[in-house]
DNA sequence: CCTATATTTCTCAGAAGTGAGATATTTTAA
DNA sequence: TTAAAATATCTCACTTCTGAGAAATATAGG
């Protein structure tokens, strides 16, 4: 008498030709497609963990990395309209209005009036604000100097040459995305 | 009679001691806190630029990035534990609930218990879940080659070995930053 | 001059996720 | 065995920010 053969009835094809949902799905992709989607994990875990830690040292000061971003954009490029700090560290308009009033608040900041554009107006530090960059800028530094140790100077500036043209390929394409 | 020299007098060192608080205040720092810097801006920014497409994609089948990880780590690895989860996609505790219940809402995953350890469970695919990433994955793949063609195959690969080492020491620092 | 369009900031409802603590279970060590 | 510590998930109040639309002003074209 033949044996039931289990192995080859359970991998008949009428039986296995709906796999169970929570099998693995081998991954098949191309050699550009790869390198592509690879590129873009490690770059996404890469800013994560860097962030992690310009984070906690911002924090300690009260300020989140947004806040920070601004203040240091005043610092070392004086006053600026709304509309350029707003471009500069990449925020939605309701943000920005958002973070300078924190600021303001905090008397970090203040606003005035543009005389030549009545719609806008000026983000600048106040003496305080001031102070506070001047006080806590070269820590932040230093600490993003070691966090960054992982690569010598020459390493990271070809990093940097290689992510500027990922950056602006990636932004240029910004728009023409949607096709009609 | 001697006239009021006025740019002089608006340059005496009394006048001018404290600079408005607006001026700019020019960067100094060395060699490799310059390279440190820049390369952060820079990376943060190629960050942000890739995950506005990324972003826009996944958000045109009601779905945010972070619930596209989820789906995409579940499909190519079978199902998982919360935890496992959580770590792969970077996401607090509160977090992976809270995302897991919407993608539960939707549909596209369930909750198992698991039987060695009753605290734990799995996330996995419902075959609905299944179905929609095995249809719309092959096109983010597509979008996101696309948006990394600022770089070539190559160099995105050379990138990557760079910002794996850069992330790793980062992330590794994670702990001894905090000294006593 | 007038109208239409664009630009700049602000308002506000709500999306998205955090983090501290709660609960349940497991592991470690006495 | 039992108590203490660790782990896994969940709860919920809260922070941060987004995006659509409003209001004010500016600019361009007829």
């Amino acid at each position: 008498m033949e044996s039931l053969d289990l192995m080859s009835l359970s991998q008949h094809p009428d039986l296995v030709a709906s796999a169970p949902p929570d099998a693995a799905h081998p991954l098949d992709l191309d050699e550009a497609s790869t390198a592509s989607l690879r590129l873009w994990v490690i770059l996404s875990r890469a800013h994560a963990a860097i962030a992690a830690h310009a984070t906690a040292d911002v924090a300690r000061h009260g300020l989140t990395l947004a806040e920070f971003g601004i203040l240091e954009a005043l610092y070392h490029r004086g006053s600026m309209l709304l509309g350029e700090v707003q471009r500069r560290i990449l925020v939605s308009s309701g943000g920005i209005t958002f973070l300078v009033d924190r600021l303001v608040a905090k008397g970090l900041v203040e606003r005035r009036t543009c005389t030549e554009d009545r719609r806008a107006r000026y983000a600048a530090l106040t003496p305080a604000g001031t102070e506070l960059v001047a006080r806590i800028f070269p820590q932040h530094a230093a600490l993003l100097t070691t966090v960054m140790e992982g690569l010598g100077v020459d390493e990271q500036v070809a990093a940097t040459g290689m992510l500027r043209a990922l950056g602006l390929h990636a932004a240029a394409a910004e728009l023409t995305t949607h096709e009609p």
